[in-house]
DNA sequence: CTAACATTTTTCCAACTGGTCAAAATTCTT
DNA sequence: AAGAATTTTGACCAGTTGGAAAAATGTTAG
């Protein structure tokens, strides 16, 4: 009884033995090959177009195939289901995504970690929004791919930063306030200009509309999350 | 030619002349029947289910009917097609959606007028999730359906209360700052315990992640528009 | 150059999709 | 209670979808 090998360019190379897989076999795996990569790759960014618009169940394969300039089968010769290109899109997103939060620094001054972690946030707003989008995406639909990672990995983080937060406000240095709900606020206002961009740019309009916006945000902001609208003696 | 009714059960009664449709005829437009009213009602309860999870695209026919309780073509028979039933949630919705926005009044002082402006929008989140992820879900796919709304409709009245908090400011009641940007981060902090609501969920985690997180999120909003993060000398 | 392997294309399929239609069942009106 | 109108159902259809199989074509190490 040998075990058959039955695919190589996925990932995950599949054993069977009498036909029923058998899981992974990492020993086995080959390293992937030129065109293994770059093809993955393409097929990677085409399925971020398509799935950071439609979601997963509105994406089609043909979709993804067109966008990156290949046939159906071919396709499905990289990555043997729409699943399973998702699943990487989406497990690469997470690590991306908390890494500005992980950068927020217990033993900096909260003011500057907070107006830079702000920073980052928009610039990635900014610079990868389809990867925004497919994280709201799965966020609306429940997080049914990533709950798990979500309850763990990204509340861990979460609540360790929350820490360094209270820290912060017991050493008097930033104002009392629920320090989760604070974080929350960051994401959300943020990660706004990325998921919300059409409704942002209709509503600023052409002349405000342009790549300036993020400008202008990120100086709102800085002064929202610093001072509140309470008006100020003299600046 | 005699005008043949072609059906009734669907609101937009359509007009056939040699079998080409002619428009509305609101003046044939018979009342809805009571059991036309109550279908309906179910089937957009359904549709807004389902819709709000999986967008337009990723929603079928066949799941809004399963919701519903009912057969697909007895679906059918009350709304013709798909994009009928998306077309009415998404019309009233922004009527809903805006109002908290209006209410917000030019002779109030902005504070308080701020202040319950957020608290309607939270309560939205809180009470009406669904409206709110049909419209993120819109928003993802670029708002394709109500991207003249948004420009017209939506910018006019944000434009029109952007120029009352200019007002507000210019009389020192309110610290200068983007009215538009300001108004977005409304937006974005409310609709986010909406639309992440799984998120924020699975981070505040079961002791705090109850139905006390709208009263926290309210608190804490409260005090980031009003005094932002810097520490005052004495509460 | 060629055998072994990797890649691509062609063809196909079963399940699902949005939607139609006529007949049957129900409800309403008189 | 009967006839008319409305509502529901079941059978059906053409197009799409995710995916399988195998043949055809490329690529590359020896």
């Amino acid at each position: 009884m040998v075990p058959t090998k039955v695919k190589n360019a996925d990932t995950s190379v599949t054993i069977e033995v009498d036909g029923k897989p058998v899981g992974k076999a990492s020993a086995k795996a080959r390293p992937l090959t030129r065109i293994q990569r770059e093809k993955q790759n393409v097929i990677l960014e085409a399925a971020l177009d398509v799935f950071a618009v439609h979601g997963f169940r509105g994406s089609t394969i043909d979709q993804i195939a067109d966008v990156a300039g290949m046939s159906k089968p071919n396709l499905l010769y990289y990555f043997p289901r729409k699943e399973e290109i998702h699943r990487r899109l989406i497990s690469e997103l997470l690590v991306t995504w908390l890494a500005p939060l992980r950068e927020m620094d217990a033993d900096g001054d909260p003011f500057p970690e907070i107006r830079s972690y702000i920073r980052r946030k928009l610039e990635m707003a900014r610079d990868y929004p389809r990867e925004s989008r497919l994280f709201a995406n799965e966020m609306l639909q429940g997080a049914p791919h990533i709950i798990e990672m979500i309850e763990i990995d990204l509340k861990n983080l979460v609540d360790e930063k929350a820490g360094v937060l209270l820290g912060w406000m017991d050493e008097g240095k930033l104002a009392r306030a629920d320090p989760y709900h604070l974080i929350f606020s960051i994401w959300a206002t943020t990660q706004h200009y990325a998921d919300f961009d059409v409704q942002v740019r209709a509503v600023l309009g052409p002349s405000r509309g342009g790549e300036g916006r993020f400008e202008d945000a990120a100086r709102y902001l800085e002064q929202l999350f610093l001072y509140g609208l309470t008006p100020r003696a003299k600046v």
